[in-house]
DNA sequence: AATTTTATTTATAACTATTATAATTTGATT
DNA sequence: AATCAAATTATAATAGTTATAAATAAAATT
């Protein structure tokens, strides 16, 4: 946790940024909840448990940072909302997503499975792939 | 085309819906825009021209009854704002999105390409998928 | 160390996309 | 022609996000 932080003020600092106060307690309740997909709105709301004087704005202002160093993807699925996901430490590719249309779980895939398709689509329409979202709608397997 | 609209009237009256005016003409404009990604603002500027009485309410209504009935597929490419794509007719899967980063222009895919990995996520995820998004974002032919 | 500059945050207002509401209209049904 | 349900219009409300101005904090300069 501690070490990941470290790098994350680094990353920061190589482009003038700094680690405020904020943005690490923001950046807290990102690795502490790193298998949920919270929405700007959650992750106010939990930052504010440890840093009540915190504003709405600064949270979405670092997110929006966070997004563009790359240490989290922003995402939507298709309700409306912002979601943000920790992207995994040195992965290449954002990983997948599997969203039950029951219970309204959203479960990772972190395996690539993308590969083979990436090429056809690369040589076939001739596209420089520099990042990708796929998700499957379906029923998940509690729900079966 | 004339056929087309005929179809989806049959379709909306097999769920006793009518295809009022304001819906005829909506449909008609995302025929007349079949390879577009409207923005529900911009199916109704374009609406408008052919019926002007129409309301923005109206549009938004009858694009939430064509996705019900899987005429278009929604979809969210990240700018805060909900696309209208009319689905292929008699397609399986809704297709897939290049989207460039340089000049923001969005091609299809209606080739499936998902079908091996569509198969290892239901088996090893034990997931019944229903629907999905794939969506790459890089550089374009034209921009490369 | 004091001063100036710059980045960041706060609080709040503004904006945009979308949805809900109430009154009215349309169109089918009896 | 009268009735009833569905659909539409105009508008208000809501939700999510972004912009603004003033205040604060940190860093750089003198």
């Amino acid at each position: 946790m501690e070490q990941r932080i470290e790098r994350i003020k680094k990353q920061l600092h190589s482009q003038s940024y700094k680690l405020t106060p904020q943005r690490e307690a923001t950046v807290r309740v990102l690795l502490e909840h790193e298998d949920d997909h919270l929405s700007a709105e959650d992750v106010y709301m939990l930052v504010k448990e440890k840093y009540p004087e915190i504003g709405l704005a600064t949270v979405y202002r670092t997110l929006e940072l966070l997004t563009e160093l790359k240490v989290v993807d922003k995402i939507n699925f298709g309700d409306g909302v912002s979601r943000y996901d920790l992207r995994q430490e040195g992965a290449a590719h954002f990983h997948h997503h599997l969203v039950c249309i029951e219970c309204g779980s959203v479960d990772e895939i972190q395996e690539d499975l993308l590969e083979d398709v990436e090429k056809v689509v690369e040589d076939r329409w001739n596209f420089v792939i520099k990042d990708h979202r796929l998700t499957f709608h379906g029923i998940c397997h509690r729900c079966k």
